[in-house]
DNA sequence: GGTATTACGCTACGACGCGTAGCGAAAGCC
DNA sequence: GGCTTTCGCTACGCGTCGTAGCGTAATACC
């Protein structure tokens, strides 16, 4: 959300219930129309408030739709299954199934476009998508670290490289394997990456089958 | 390009000059205006032709960026550096290379995110842009099996989804890392990333700095 | 060279979404 | 009750869309 400064105490509030209405009707708009039909003033009418109203609240479709996908996004958890591989997998899953939803596949894709254009909404996607993402990298390694499943870094630049990489390795496998390939990201294809991602390509061929 | 049925032969023909003038000025748009301020008259008139004849050709805004862009990916090609981890890097730098261009980074997750609601552009970003990059993954492990470096896959479905696999990881970390975290993808993240695809997280560990 | 056929440039048009301004009414704090 | 802010509503100018219509240019066929 915008955030709210402190300076508003007088007067009357805003509507939170209008809030949530907004992004619910922008989801529903985009599974219906998708990005580039979505209007404004339509949500605001599926919404129930005036079309001012929600100028008021966001400038403009950009930041809307990021609003309404990040909340897509609050449900991601990592659950410690024992494991590095499974933690990677259940994990995995879970993304992977939020993409699935196609108010997740039309919106997304089209503000990271937009973002490149647009520096603050970059770092308005940055803030309410990957880093809840990005998080749970830093959790699985820490776990993964704590089983000596993985090496400890002591650099904290090189470790903080790392993160990157994997974060990038693992958030653009699953994107592209769903929204360019058009492919489910089902516990098979999952479960293959994960192996590919922990031994690597030469090492996963001595294990193809199992986990 | 639009599949030109031979149906027309007689009359006057389709200008050539015309199809490259107008996607380059759709390119030329793309870094000056982005996607979502790029108009069709605009480009008409940057490419010197009537607007009336950009809707001859194209049926709208997605079938143009997507042709435009596609062009940009004509000179990747898979040289032979002696080894896996040497042809995985340069085709890698290649493609980011591409990426880095603000014509490709505002205009194919633009159409990748309309794809995603659209069958028949998904297909045709897929026979433009996909496949150019998915032959290399081919020709890549084919040379890689010959050298011995990766063992022979006989059973052809599971080789399928092997070759989709590391299709997605590749492309997909090196989109993600430069449309969505906005960073280079430089040779020090190129030469960590291939590390970690052939070595795999616990591997690379133990080469931590060298190839 | 004449004719048919197709592409081209140009103009004009209705439709639609954008983003804003202005108004009166409602809902809170003091 | 007075002050402040938000709300719903209407209306507006602006720009783009995508198409229709027309006369002209370029090629193939005879």
């Amino acid at each position: 959300m915008q955030s709210r400064s402190p300076a508003s105490r007088t007067g009357r509030p805003r509507s939170a219930t209008a809030d949530a209405a907004i992004l619910a009707a922008t989801r529903e708009a985009l599974v219906e129309l998708g990005w580039s039909k979505l209007t404004l003033g339509d949500v605001a009418t599926r919404a129930g408030v005036a079309k001012t109203t929600l100028y008021r609240r966001w400038a403009g479709k950009n930041e809307l739709v990021v609003d309404a996908v990040a909340e897509l996004f609050d449900e991601l958890e990592l659950f410690d299954r024992g494991s590095l591989a499974a933690d990677i997998e259940g994990v995995v899953l879970q993304f992977a199934s939020i993409l699935a939803l196609p108010e997740a596949r039309s919106g997304l894709m089209a503000v990271v476009a937009e973002a490149t254009r647009d520096e603050a909404l970059r770092e308005r996607i940055r803030a309410s998508v990957v880093d809840r993402q990005k998080r749970l990298v830093l959790e699985g390694r820490a776990r993964a670290q704590a089983r000596g499943e993985l090496p400890a870094e002591p650099d904290p630049a090189s470790s903080a490289r790392t993160v990157d990489l994997i974060f990038d390795m693992v958030a653009g496998a699953v994107v592209h394997r769903t929204l360019v390939s058009a492919e489910p990201a089902d516990e098979e294809w999952v479960h293959r990456f994960t192996g590919v991602l922990l031994r690597g390509l030469a090492g996963e061929a001595a294990h193809p089958a199992d986990g």
